[in-house]
DNA sequence: TATGAATGAGTTTTCATTCAT
DNA sequence: CATGAATGAAAACTCATTCAT
């Protein structure tokens, strides 16, 4: 019957071990040499389980922006009061300490750069962008009297606040020494709350 | 007497050269072969003229940053009133359109990406970022009344818009076609006012 | 499970490729392309064993010096007279025909050269020349009747031996056509004797 | 009329600049570049005065070994009694200090490693070997009581003494800092009078 | 599944030499 | 004579991918 398939265990050991290293040294430095030997494992293990390297890359991203989609979800199919989730919506990608993982962060600026070239990489970082966009038009629009989801106003308070978010990461990972701590979850609060008029 | 030097030229279409390649391919994929036929020179040459291939992301790096850090300096030494002076600062990285170089807002991406694994371009990076958060509690302090520079929310407002303008860079470059049309330069000076309660 | 390992051999196959390259090319010339095919290896191979060329030009040398080390100890801890190991100790690098390995002989005299731009070389040649000199002290004294081996008289003496040994060494590498045939072992120890008073 | 010639000043300029640089990083380090530099010169001129790097090498070892062999010369005519001349001869190569110009020897034991590669090289290498070997056989002659130039000992006595000088300038330049001082010169005529009985 | 050697294309870099000025 | 830019071939090195075990 042969041993059991630890394949799916394996192919997360991977990602896992190329997040690591891309964090530290983006993309194209992280060979598979590298990953291989941050993962443990030997370098010929690792196309035996993905058939090329990008494939390891879209993995990742896809594992990142589900990560992010499921408590998206969470948060959508809650019973909370809109305040509230406005709050959780906005901890969920800026959390405690303003990043509670810095490695994610860090291999997501990278992943930012690398969309730019890579097709397939880019759709799924829009697909996350869209997702979190369509939330906060909806969410924004619950607590701004009057206001439709589809106004102007509502439509661009949710992209710069996005855009705040993309950017607070891209800081963290690459200017945080500079930053104020936890500034950004607070602050984007505070500034939707004042912009809607409350 | 000998041959007249053109080294600055030649330095600036390399540098040019790699801003181009950069924004569409990204710095691993832009190769020296791949730059020299950008600038429809001979590949020794680009050696010939930078050490290294580092030394030209070095030196576009700094050439972005100082084109940037001269708009700035433009402003600080204006008799411009407050408000005028803020609506320019915000204009002066977000522009028309929300980004008159598209080429050099992509490179931008990239090269922060770049600035995790190389420590002289976080720097320049960090450089950046540093005068940009300044001048702008300076200008957010002048127009929020009785409100120090030093003082948290001067602070946190200021990291904030810092935040949003890298993102909305980020996203232009990644995510143009779902974002609404102009919306980061008006939106984050809307957003300002009405937070410094005017 | 897995393939087994056969690094350490393809390891000696490398350096003894560039031994006959080096010996006939000099260092430079030895290149990677060249060393492969002398071994009979694809290039690529030659990288996945060796990080650097220079790495493997300090196996070649710790190979020899080793090698020649090996021969000196076993010298030091033999019974024989004093004489007989001078003999012995003179012979073992100088040897029959004034060398029976001309590649090696030819290489050392390569590796000298080296050794002037290269520390990790130098060491490594100088730690065999101590080695020598250190023995060579305490042969001579040994035979020099109320010598120490701290007297002026036995350290100029061991010195000038080494000297002619090296010295022999290059003259027979490069030119060897005008040496007579098998000087130089007989005649050093001829000095010694007369020089000792014996 | 046009200004004078100062061909053969810039020749020896720059063959004086190959003499300093390969000293320190050997002869295939020292690009034509970085003897420019060096020599204070443009790239272009240098292959103004010479055709081809090695044609740059070519005269340095000429001029070395025209030295070395016009002082020998002057030797060869003088009236000095034969002992007074074997010191000069002696002295003549391994001098005060025991080199009084550690960038010749320096870049001597590098000609030596290059001889093996390079024929022309070797050809002058060999021929001043062989006007060194010819003198001190007469000259040993001369001192030997009845012994003929031609005598196996005589030979092999020079032929030792001429690779003892050689050796000596090569651990001069390789591993000065553990051999004594000023050893070679004094110990090497030491070794003929006792050899030849006086 | 797993190991680790092997391959070969591609990349940066060096540099002797040439050439326009 | 002199300068310094320009060229192109070759070099070392990297690395995704394949393959033998």
């Amino acid at each position: 019957m042969g041993r059991p398939s630890n394949t799916q265990q394996r192919k997360q050991e991977i990602v896992d071990a190329l997040l690591r290293v891309m964090a530290v040294h983006g993309y194209e430095k992280a060979s598979i040499q590298v990953i291989a030997k941050e993962a443990g494992l030997a370098p010929g293990l690792i196309h035996y389980h993905f058939k090329t390297k990008k494939d390891i890359l879209l993995a990742l991203v896809e594992w990142i922006a589900s990560e992010a989609s499921k408590r998206l979800a969470l948060l959508e199919n809650s019973d909370d009061c809109p305040w509230l989730k406005l709050e959780t919506f906005v901890n969920a990608r800026l959390a405690t300490g303003d990043s509670e993982m810095p490695e994610v962060v860090a291999a997501w600026v990278v992943i930012a750069g690398e969309s730019i070239r890579q097709p397939e990489i880019k759709e799924i970082y829009q697909g996350l962008i869209d997702q979190q966009l369509k939330m906060l038009k909806g969410l924004i629009a619950e607590v701004w009297n009057g206001k439709s989801s589809k106004s102007k106003e509502v439509i661009d308070l949710s992209a710069i606040v996005i855009a705040a978010m993309e950017g607070a990461f891209q800081l963290s990972a690459t200017a945080s020494e500079m930053m104020p701590k936890n500034y950004a979850a607070n602050t984007v609060l505070e500034l939707i709350k004042v912009r809607v008029g409350n």
